[in-house]
DNA sequence: TGATCCGGACCGCAAATCTTA
DNA sequence: CTAAGATTTGCGGTCCGGATC
């Protein structure tokens, strides 16, 4: 099977292949005529110029990176993930950029992923996802000097010179859940939180003290997790086994809230009559459970879709910088409901 | 940041290009000790081919795609596919083969993104999931003459000559599910079927009646769905509303049979004193709802890996075929029990 | 003189051919 | 004649310097 090169297009159109690849990319130097001429010949022959041949001599593959550092188990459960890769994809789709993805079980192994990459100039720039507050990788990507978008706090110490940052106010939904707790008259609320390692984590937790603080309450505990529906459960058959337990538990997650509506089942105790239970994430899971859940909801897809959007124009010449995403909202649903206690 | 090519090793080795791509690739045309040197001096520098020359030269990508061909709600309640990528994925790590994804809402834009992948010659080969029994993308694929592996059963009218299959037998793990229930004393069994359009839903319906035949029983209900939560509830609330209600049902996911369950907690009927439930994926969701769910359990992370190298072998020139993978096994839990009716 | 188009030099590698000892 | 290595060509585009009308 022969394949259709850019000089069968000029051939058929009687002219240089200089000119077909200046027609074909807008550029001036052909008449408007014979740019309409060529344009009509190569979409009826449907051709498409060769990505090898065209990254090679652009020196730019139209090809971004997306490595996820986390085992195939829970970033299956997790819907986030895929929410959020549909929407990068929608949005590079638009400018004919590809994506390409790696699934990792650890950082030692995303950074070996991504410097192959770079390397062999398969992508030209990439996402870097679930930051940690000292995250071994971006010294090693900065050295690397490959343009990315970190989806999260950018460093408070100043970002390289090529690198954007697009994230969501955490503070503020953590905030926000506090207070529609503290409003159904709750007091001793504690917080089950995800990967102590992971920026956001760090910043949701101080948002919390920071916000029962501001009610002149104190957390009943703040346990860290690492987002299974295991670790949620031991959370929460800890807190509720104490003696001062808790009337009301927000988690990071939807699939450790969900455990904990099951461990409260199990010791009795009604949800949401003794015990309110907020999700840090929304998904179908959550109104896929006896109580539906409270949960902090957003637009994940959209999320994406702003990244993707970031990471192009960077990569287009647009200068860097770091855009604040939505920030979720609360949507209580029926596992929150006031203190009764 | 001037980039590393192949003249600056042959430079620093005191040899030429064609000495360095000869070295590199292990073939003949140089010495032992010349070889050892060049592969010494480009470890040392990190240096590595750029993938568009290769390709172009090559004339391959070193990159296979996989179009996702659903909703981002539906992928992302589904363990299923983030469990295959990253089976996929570790095995094309080991043949320095990248992974193109795309994620779109349905057949028509599939065939779209895959007709740009293979005219820009981005992808060597492709695989297809979540077969259709008249899947349109198929003749349009076969016509584009891209090596492809098929997740799933073979057509009957025989394959294009560079198409593999690797597939699971469904019939027999359905009928695993049936001769269960049959055998703690279930008679009147449903089934909560998936996407109707969907290859292995047909095989599994089929299946379905086949076995309950055998048993001298009929089915009581088949209800099609589209795998989502609610379609399940429906399904759900119909089967246990009609006057000879089933004691067992069977879902096609683990998503609907988790709805099955809410339902017939809410219709005040017991699981699995009542009802008997078995959900035909298996994962953490599983689990994570009371009572835990008796699931058709199997590797998938080990399907991605076994289609991941079917692919990779094709490409490297290897003979096409239909592969059998493991057969789900049943995995007994909480919901399913003797019929005491 | 300027808009329009041609020819050809690259991009970085693989691989076939040519040269040398 | 043979092994080791140098030279050259081609992959399929982009884009620059010139030539033409």
């Amino acid at each position: 099977m022969k394949r259709l090169t850019i000089s069968d297009i000029a051939e058929r159109a009687g002219v240089s292949i200089g000119a077909v690849s200046f027609a074909l990319n807008g550029r001036p130097g052909v008449s408007e005529a014979t740019r309409q001429r060529i344009l009509a010949i190569a979409a009826e022959m449907g051709w498409r110029p060769n990505a090898a041949a065209r990254g090679l001599s652009e020196s730019r593959a139209h090809t971004v990176g997306l490595v996820l550092a986390r085992s195939a188990d829970t970033l299956g459960v997790e819907p986030f993930f895929m929410k959020f890769i549909a929407g990068v994809e929608s949005e590079l789709a638009l400018t004919r950029t590809a994506l390409l993805l790696q699934v990792v079980p650890d950082h030692a192994r995303s950074i070996e992923a991504v410097n192959d990459w770079w390397a062999e100039r398969r992508v030209d720039g990439l996402i870097v996802m679930d930051l940690w507050a000292r995250d071994a990788r971006l010294p090693v990507l900065e050295s690397m000097g490959l343009p990315a978008v970190l989806v999260g706090r950018p460093r408070p110490g100043g970002m390289p010179a090529r690198w954007s940052a697009v994230w969501s106010d955490d503070a503020a939904a953590v905030t926000e859940a506090v207070d529609f707790l503290v409003g159904l008259g709750h007091r001793r609320i504690a917080r089950v939180a995800g990967l102590p390692a992971l920026e956001h984590t760090q910043v949701r937790t101080a948002a919390f003290h920071a916000a029962m603080e501001r009610h002149g309450l104190s957390p009943v505990a703040v346990v860290d997790t690492d987002y299974t529906w295991a670790a949620g459960a031991r959370a929460t058959r800890e807190l509720l086994a104490a003696a001062d337990r808790p009337t009301a538990i927000t988690y990071d997650n939807d699939v450790m809230a969900t455990a904990g509506v099951s461990v409260a089942r199990q010791l009795g105790v009604g949800v949401p009559q003794e015990l309110s239970i907020v999700a840090g994430d929304d998904s179908q899971l959550c109104e896929m459970v006896f109580p539906t859940l409270t949960a902090l909801s957003r637009d994940v897809q959209a999320y994406g879709v702003h990244t993707a959007r970031t990471l192009v124009s960077l990569l287009d010449g647009g200068s860097p910088g770091s855009f604040q995403d939505t920030t979720a909202r609360l949507v209580a649903r029926e596992s929150t409901g006031p203190n009764l206690i």
